[in-house]
DNA sequence: TACCTAAGATTAGGCGCCTAACTTCCAACC
DNA sequence: GGTTGGAAGTTAGGCGCCTAATCTTAGGTA
C-alpha cells in the first residue's frame, strides 16, 4: 500500500472518528450526557438490569470506563447500582425512572445522530454504507464485529443474502 | 429512519473509531508517541514549519489542544516552538533533527494501520472504501473534508471521474 | 494617537478512555 | 477444608480532546 492511500485513509476516520463524537456530544448535551454514556443507558434499556462486566463487553471499552460511567450516572440518578445476590463482588446495574425517562428523548437523539451521519451520501446507499462501515470494524476488532452481528442479526443476514 | 439502522449504523461507528484509534496506539507505543501526536508530526513533515494556529487547521483540533501536544512533542525533542519574527503573538513549529529521523518508521506505522484497517475488506474495493468514508467525513463536517479535498486533490479528483 | 475588535496562545477544569496495580471474592482442586 | 488461580470491581495516573476564560499582540478605525 501506498503512503498516499494510507494517510487519506487514516486522516479520514480519524476525522469521522472526531466529528462522529462531536455531534454526538452536541446532541446530548441538552439531555446532560456526555459521548460514551448513551451507550450505557441505550445497553441497559434493550439488554434489562446487566453486571458492570457485561456491560464492558456489550460497551466495547475496559472495566475501568465503565466503572466511571456507571459512577457518574448513578450521581446524575439515572442508574442504581445493587450489589448482585448470587455473587458478592459483581455490581448489578439498571436504570432508575428517571433514567427510563429519557430513553425516548435518547433515542430521537440517537436517530437524528445517524441521520445527520448518513445525510451527505449521494453516491452510497444506506446498506452499502452499514455494509462497508461493519467490514472497517471487522477488520480492526474481529470480536467487536461479531458482537455486533449477533446484537443485529436479522440486518446483518439480509445483507448477506444481497451481497451473495 | 428507523431506530435499528440508527443504532447500529452509531455503534458500527464508534466501534470502528476505538478500534483505530487503538491500533494506532499500539503502532506507535515503541516510538514512544501516543495517538493524536502523529498527526502534528506528519503535517510539519508534509507541509513544513508552521504557525500552531495554522496545525490546529490542518490537524482538525482546537488551539489549546494543539498546545498540549506541542509542548510534549517539544519536551519529547521531537520538535522545537520558536516565537514568529512577523507576529510576536504566533509560535512557530518545526521538527528537530530528532523527529525527522523518526518520520521513516512513523510513516511506515502509517502505513501498517491502514493496511490492519483495510485488511479485513471482502466485498469493498480500496477506492470505494476510501470514496465511503470520505462521504462520511463530508456529512459529518464540509469544512474538514473540503480541506481532504484540497490535500488530496489528485486522487479525489480520479474518484470523481470513476464515480461520473 | 488612541482605541477597540479580533487573532494567537495559554491555563484551568472536565470528559471518556486506557493500562497497571490492588482488593475482594468465587470456584475448582489437592 | 485449606489453597490457589482467576474474575469483578476500584483506584491512581496518564493520554487526547474539549470549552471557557485570560493575556498579549496585531491592525484597522475614529
Amino acid at each position: 500500500m501506498d503512503f498516499a492511500y494510507a494517510d487519506e485513509l487514516n486522516r479520514t476516520i480519524r476525522i469521522v472518528a472526531l466529528k462522529h463524537r462531536a455531534r454526538a456530544a452536541a446532541l446530548l448535551a441538552d439531555l446532560g450526557l456526555y459521548p460514551g454514556q448513551e451507550i450505557v443507558l441505550l445497553e441497559l434499556d434493550t439488554l434489562g438490569p446487566r453486571k458492570q462486566a457485561e456491560l464492558a463487553v456489550s460497551c466495547e471499552c475496559e472495566p475501568p470506563t465503565v466503572s466511571q460511567l456507571v459512577r457518574k450516572l448513578e450521581i446524575a440518578g439515572l442508574i442504581t447500582r445493587q450489589p448482585s445476590t448470587t455473587d458478592a463482588r459483581a455490581i448489578v446495574v439498571d436504570l432508575t425512572d428517571r433514567g427510563r425517562a429519557l430513553m425516548g428523548p435518547l433515542k430521537s437523539r440517537w436517530i437524528e445522530l445517524a441521520e445527520v451521519t448518513a445525510a451527505g451520501l449521494e453516491t452510497t446507499k444506506p446498506d452499502e454504507l452499514l455494509s462497508v462501515v461493519h467490514e472497517l470494524a471487522r477488520s480492526l476488532c474481529p470480536a467487536a464485529a461479531l458482537r455486533l452481528d449477533q446484537r443485529f442479526e436479522r440486518r446483518s443476514e439480509c445483507r448477506q443474502r444481497t451481497i451473495n
